[in-house]
DNA sequence: TTCTTTTCCGTACGACTGTGCGACTAAAGG
DNA sequence: CCTTTAGTCGCACAGTCGTACGGAAAAGAA
């Protein structure tokens, strides 16, 4: 056995490629070439890991659920309540050039998916981590006195964090705080 | 001068084939064989009035800035103030088919956009009439005593319809009256 | 009728796509 | 040394893409 190739490092490099492409040039040029290319590999040497152009888009949505929950889960110990709630949200926007990374990745998959049903299982687990970090933060906001009818708070929540996780893509131009504050404020009036 | 060709109709009728061909098969479909299949013309009869691709995109995501202030200037008159915010932003979701094709539309054109800055300008106008329906919207549940600083309460409102839209979108499997609600407890929270 | 202008569309070219196949290389076991 | 095997990669095929070009068709003007 020869040259014994690193499954996981490849298969890192090659999703960190797929995720470069669609940030800069969007997800119509998620081509097995592009990625490739910018993974430093051989079209065809891609393709021993990555058999399909399928198999890259579904392993690039799949890392951004993965990224995203493993993120929230390694958020310090030591925050509780409402504290905890305010950073696991904040997770969940693009804030910086890693997050931003994701984000794009995500959203441009959640578009992708409404037309291309084989991506909606995928995608929408990955929606599922992003509701579940919503619904523990309300929780964790509301205190132990939680229960109840979550699911207004829940939608609302959510679809704001998507909202805003989108807007912060598309119109940079925005002074920092802008974002925190809207969080906070919706924190504010879950009590 | 024969065979006089009804420019207005024939625009109307590839962009409407251009928004089907989004809705139905994602934003990476929408290239002139397909549209012109759609419209059911030939390739090259679409480029006669459609020069290139670029025109295309470009009508198109026009088209839905028009559509979308066209729809809000034709709200009742009778409405004003908390009743006519109400109406003028349930405009902006996708609440039956016609508004699911555009927020579709609007919304792939902003991922594209993202990696195409030559789309970023057109897509930034319709973008700002969306905002500019958001911004009338709190006037008028304010009332006459409006001023102030309309800036955070726009920005979360603005993201709130754009990540309800998204949301209507990628999960419909909501009972009906969800986004409303929402909608109707923003306008609340104004007061 | 013939002309003239507008509209339509068939055809072709080069570029790019996903994928299949087979040859090649490099390292570990004998 | 040779063999085996995991990994790499060049090449080719068929399909689709945007676009250019030139001729056919249609209809009002003469």
């Amino acid at each position: 056995m020869p040259r014994i190739l690193d499954a996981a490092a490849r298969d890192r490099a090659v999703i960190d490629a797929a995720w470069q492409v669609i940030a800069r040039e969007g997800i119509t040029a998620l081509t097995v070439r592009r990625v490739a290319a910018q993974a430093g590999l051989a079209p065809s040497s891609l393709r021993y890991t990555f058999p399909s152009q399928a198999v890259v888009r579904e392993k690039a949505i799949i890392a951004v659920s993965e990224h995203l929950s493993g993120r929230v889960a390694a958020l310090p110990a030591g925050l509780t309540g409402r504290a905890w709630a305010r950073a696991a949200l904040l997770e969940l926007l693009p804030l910086d050039q890693q997050r931003r990374l994701e984000m794009e990745v995500f959203l441009a998959f959640g578009m992708a998916a409404l037309a291309d049903e084989t991506l909606q299982p995928l995608w929408n687990a990955t929606d599922a981590v992003v509701r579940d970090v919503c619904a523990r933060a309300i929780e964790a906001a509301k205190g132990e006195a939680a229960g109840g009818e979550a699911g207004p708070h829940l939608d609302r929540l959510h679809a704001l964090v998507d909202g805003l996780a989108f807007h912060l893509l598309v119109r940079p131009d925005q002074q920092d705080g802008w974002a925190q504050t809207v969080i906070d404020r919706e924190l504010d009036s879950l009590l």
